[in-house]
Order: C-alpha cells, then structure tokens, then sequence
DNA sequence: TACACTTTAAGGGTTTTCCCTTATATAATT
DNA sequence: AATTATATAAGGGAAAACCCTTAAAGTGTA
C-alpha cells in the first residue's frame, strides 16, 4: 500500500487527483495539503510514502518545501506537478531532491505510472519535461563550448606554472618544483598575464577556472 | 522521404535495421557503412537526412565521427545506437552533437518512433538512458551540493572586497571603490585568507569560484 | 546588558608579485 | 634557411600582497 499526500493549493485539483487515486486500490491518499507549512508538520506526524507536490503554492515554494522534507524525512519521495514546463523550475526541484516531475496535463494513467515508478525508487518524468531537460542540457553544452573557443595557446611548461599557482603556490615554490629558477617561473607568469589578457594573480586563476583551461 | 545512413560495424545488424525499416515507406536506407571515415566520405556525397550511428565503431569510434560530422555537415541528425546504457558514453555523445542516443535492445516500433522524433527536430532517448542521464544528473548535483555544505560564513563586507578581488582589482583599488581605507581592505582581506584556509590571493579566488561562494 | 561578530583603521615590516629590459639555446613551423 | 614560439635566465625597481598586533565603534543576539 502507497500513502499518499497530495499538497496544491487548487482544491479542486486536489480532490479531482484524489478521486482518480480512489480507483487504485494499492494507492491510498492518506492527507491533502493546502499550503507549504501544513506539508511539513503533516509529514512529521504520519507515514507517508509519496507527496504529489505542486511546485507553486503560495507562502512556501513548493522548492522550499522540498528543501526543508530533504532535512527532516530523507525518505519521503517527492513527485513535482506544475503547470509549468519550465526549465528552471525543473532543474531547481530536482536540484533539491524531488524524484519526478510531471505536467498538471498528465492523464490518470500516466499518474499512477509515474507514482508507482517513483515509489520504486527510479525517477520519472513527463516526456515533455524529459525534452525540456535535455535541451537545457545541450544549450548548457554548446554555451560551455563557446566559450571555450576564444581562448589562448598556452604551452606545456606556462600550464605546469599556471596550474601550480592555481594550488597557490608561491613563485619560490614553483620554482623548486620545476627546477628551474626564480626569475624563469616569473618570466612565464609574465607571460601568463599577458597572453590572458589578466591583470594580476587573481584574474589568472578567475579566467583559468571559468573557461577551463586546464582540463 | 526520410534517408538514413546506417553505421556499425556488425553486418547482422546492420541488415537487421535494414530489413525493419524496409516496411517504412517514409524511411529508406541510402547507405551502409561499416567504419567511421566512410561515414564522412559518404555523407559529403550523398543527401543524409539521419545517420543510425553505432559509438563502438573500429578505429575512429563514433564519437570522433559525430565530432568530425559537426564540422563538414552540421544539418545531418545522429541518433546515436549502443550496447551499452553507460553514462559516459552518453553525455559524450550528446556532448558532440547527437540527438538521440537508444539501445541495441530497442525494439521496431520505438526504433521508427525515433528516428522520426529526431528528424522532426526533437530528441530521442530510450527509457533507460533517460534513467542514466537523470541519475548522473542528480549524482553530479549531490556532489556539488556537499561540497558547497562546508563553507564559512563570509560578512557582507567581506563579500564585497572578495567579489572585486575576483574581479581584478588592487586593495588600493578597492579601498577607492568602497570609500574605506587601504588598511581596511587589507583587514578583510586577511581575515579571507583565514575563514576559507587560502594561502593567498591565488587560492582565495579559486576556493571561490569552485565553491560557488558569491553566487 | 553583555558577549560575539563585523567594520573600521593603523603602524611597521617581510614577502611576493609585477614590470621593464635584455639575452641565449632550443624547438617548431614556414 | 629563416622566422616564430618556447624555455631558460638575470637585474633592478615599483607595486601589491601578506603578517602581526592592536583597537575602537557599530550591529546583532542571547
């Protein structure tokens, strides 16, 4: 037997998905929600396997909920349902533990398939949602990408310093490591500087770290 | 009229494919190719709608091939075939440039459903690799987020100084922008160094910027 | 109110970084 | 063979960063 919570601020909603749920007999709908707040002490005080949590109710994002479940019951799974196929919202609830994610038009069908699979401890998403993740991620991809093509040849031996530098090592050190003298180690920072277009030590380690260049 | 490539280097299936998508009257296979740079030399003199691209070709696997396709011709969709649901594989390839990514298990009827999706300018992925793709999704987040859990509490003005650091700018500098004296900047500065444990400047902005500290 | 933290500030000193120029030997490329 | 890039190195000086100590005024919280 699932017990379920249904948190919405939509009453209508909720009951439209709890009469759905009736005719499941393995699924029982063990409390409804109106508000953030009330999700939490609800699932304080009673065995609950599942919340259908609507990401936008009122007071308390359905994220901040999600949040604060994480800290007092691990164990609790979260299934998202919004309106919104929106990809920031689904990366943020996901982000902060929900295991699915589906769309307020999904049928009864699908609900209870994304219930009893969440339930099982594998993660579901609406197929529409699954397409909005995934062209987030290859924007994200070719964002990342972009970038990293303006930047400058840096030879092996300006790498072995930068990237010692990075694990903030001072000029003396590096040159002990390396071998080689003092004056040599400041002659590639100098060039360093310049091929990076960085003023000081801190904008080397900023422009490094940001377009990984040394991956 | 949809043209497809098909790439792999088993002949069984590669026939196999054929003899499905035969009963297509939309789909026709144009070309069969049994390693990667006849894909490119077949591809430059021949209309390709989709490519049905093994990742496990012999010699230049089909990653290089999806990397070097995305150069001579970027209009051909790659729907991406593999034995195996490994994430590695599959972000690599969605990495270079592919649409869809489903498994050697796949069946007929999702197999047509796939290559259409992808040609229609969606992407496809088998339930499985869906499955993988969220797990690495969540198993990266979790990562980050315990990092991110072990950080000192920076003041206010503590941020400030730290964010025109990262920016470039000199404790003389920064002492101007904020209207405070050098020797203030210095004061945060070094109580920087303390809270986030940096040697130096180096250290202060990468322990930052890995950390997510200003955002 | 008292305690803790933050923000401000200073003096004085050491170490490190940055800038400029110059220079040689060794690749790599054309 | 000639040019360009790389790795090495040095001198000298200016600027910046770092260290240590001390301290007062303001903010917030128990």
């Amino acid at each position: 037997m699932i017990n379920i919570l249904i948190a919405d601020d939509h009453t209508m909603f909720v009951d439209g998905i709890d009469s759905i749920l009736k005719t499941e007999k393995e699924i029982k709908v063990v409390g409804k929600c109106y508000n953030g707040p009330d999700v939490l002490s609800f699932v304080k005080d009673n065995k609950v396997d599942l919340i259908l949590l609507d990401i936008n109710l009122p007071g308390m994002t359905g994220i901040e909920v999600c949040k604060a479940l994480r800290e007092i019951k691990n164990e609790v799974k979260i299934l998202a349902i919004s309106m919104f196929n929106e990809e920031s919202f689904v990366t943020e609830i996901l982000n902060n533990g929900a295991q699915g994610y589906i769309l307020k038009n999904t049928g009864r069908d699908e609900l209870i398939k994304a219930i009893k699979t969440v339930v099982g401890g594998k993660s579901y998403f609406s197929d529409d949602v699954t397409q909005t993740i995934m062209k987030g991620l290859m924007k994200q991809r070719r964002a990342s990408k972009q970038k990293e093509g303006f930047f400058p040849k840096i030879s092996r031996r300006e790498k072995e310093v930068l990237r010692l530098i990075i694990q903030e090592h001072t000029t003396q050190e590096i040159a002990k490591v390396l071998f080689i003298s003092l004056k040599t180690v400041e002659s590639h920072r100098s060039s360093l500087l310049n091929k990076m277009n960085a003023r000081n030590t801190a904008g080397l380690v900023r422009i490094t770290l940001e377009n990984k260049l040394l991956d």
